[in-house]
DNA sequence: GATGAATGAGAGTTCATTCAT
DNA sequence: CATGAATGAACTCTCATTCAT
């Protein structure tokens, strides 16, 4: 018999995203996807229990890659930490923009569960940490951490539709620019 | 003969933006929106040319308010008028949290027209506008402006669903620190 | 090589009867039975043709256990031989309401094969010869003997379920009264 | 607007039974059931909630409408009501034998709701309180009444099939039969 | 113009059967 | 022979849209 192939669950997993970006997420079909990924239909239930368990296993595996290369803490003194996670933050945006286009349409959607949301939001832990730091050290402003939180990821999302189409010689510049206005907006 | 009802649009209209806080825009159905309007589902095709089109002009009828509210130029110094158009974002976030939520849900939704994106960044020239006076002033970075504008509003929307449930006593401080964060991420 | 291992088409045999006790003929799907049977799926397309040979096996299986349980002819006197059979009858659906909830949902099938129907009622001829004899002897009232037999098995596998949790002090007393009606309703 | 059409409900429940003639229950499609019924499937959902309801309708329907047939208590003496009672029940199901085939699939189904269970068995009061009559007056044996009705339905159910293709000119000799079998099972 | 029953394409999902291992 | 992943046809049901009234 074939045996069950984590090759092809990722294969799934791929083809959702790929499909997700030509017809959005409000228009993905089940048989879509299978097409892309080239299978049947019903092999795409043999990985996933349904198209929501799809859904938030892509949005959970698409979180974690992100957070992994973003929010690592490598000891750095606190301005380099902050500038390093926001240069890593832009550069991960443009090259990945696809999972960012993804990330952005689920998290509004209701095919994320709670538990992936809480799974989801322990990936942030470093920078959490990397706040409570800077709070600590009297470089941040003394603001609420999840605060501080939303507002630097609602902006940094914001620009990764500009980010996208950039050409290579400005993105370093790029990554400058959002890191120098992240800090200045939190320094205190 | 009976005339067609700017009212029994309206009702439609806000309906449809009750509908989704409930249901979400994923889940929301045209028999849904008619029966909680109180009229017929053929009755939303008299004034709607279809699902589309009506939230499009949901969409930009959202927005549009939203925008004259909190985009005003009234020939204020710089500053102040920096403050008080990010303390009018905050106040509006606040005062009108239903529809914040459904333009969040929107915004990266295929229902929206180019021509109806065009319009809405009409409504955003008074803060363009301010922006550039703030640049040529040497005041703010000399940054590329739909950055900065992305930037900031990428900022103020993702604090929305934390100002939503804030009790009256705090909100002039949310503002105040809104503010400020917006104002020394931008300032030169 | 491993040959086709008869015990193992009674396995499956087996779960198909206890597996339609639980979700019903309608709800009743290779995969579960494969399952209960401790085989894959596959393994059952080795010793069945397809599902419908499956339940028609298993149908003509119980059924012809339940004959040669109920239909036997030991040369008794007629009276005698009649409430033996009709005692039988009711003991073995006592007994064997698997069997019974089983037959009962079949009878009504397409599941069930002409050719099966066929093999069936070979083996009520026992109980044909016995009323036939009645019939000759004047003891039975003079019908058609297939309508008889309808009449008489319909009845008793009406009491099936009432027979079906009964407490075993009124077992025997069930028995007796079963065969009285069967016999007062038969007899010139 | 169209009103809705007790009529449609009519052809569509009617459709249902013809269709279960040709294919049985198992193999019942709504979209077969709205092709023979001459409306579109999604018309079904009009009238009907899901399949199961369709079935669950159609089964109260044909029940009580056997019912109403068969026991009505007209104040005969017992055994000229009891004779009534079996002579109307064979020919109704001489007169509708897609009823009953319907039936008889629909009796074991997991279609049937306990609800509608109870108001059939509201139905067959008259044969209840007939027999109980019948006890008290010590012309029938002294039996639990649900164990006589089983047994008196089962009889009845059985002999449907041979009752369907009978020629005219044998019909009230089979009524007489059916009758006297049922009388004589009984009577004390 | 208003109504809501009717439409039917298309969705997600199941499952009998096949077949590579 | 045994396995169970793979297949894809077929199913029930939804819902945007139409149209008879």
């Amino acid at each position: 018999m074939r045996q069950k192939d984590e090759t092809k669950a990722q294969h799934i997993l791929r083809a959702t995203l790929d499909e997700v970006q030509v017809v959005g997420l409000a228009g993905l079909s089940i048989e879509a996807v299978a097409r892309r990924a080239g299978v049947a239909t019903g092999t795409i239930y043999t990985y996933f229990r349904n198209k929501d368990a799809l859904l938030d296993a892509l949005y959970l595996h698409t979180k974690q890659k992100f957070a992994a290369f973003v929010f690592s803490d490598e000891g750095l003194p606190l301005r380099a930490a902050f500038t390093q996670m926001a240069k890593a933050y832009v550069s991960y945006m443009i090259e990945n923009k696809d999972e960012m286009v993804f990330m952005t349409q689920m998290a509004n959607s209701p095919y994320v569960t709670d538990e992936t949301r809480a799974t989801v939001a322990l990936g942030v832990r470093p920078a959490t940490a990397l706040l409570e730091r800077g709070k600590a050290e009297q470089l941040l402003k003394p603001l609420d951490t999840a605060w501080m939180l939303a507002f630097l990821s609602g902006a940094m999302g914001a620009l990764a539709p500009l980010a996208a189409g950039l050409p290579a010689d400005q993105q370093a510049e790029f990554q400058d620019a959002a890191a120098l206005l992240c800090w200045d907006a939190l320094k205190a």
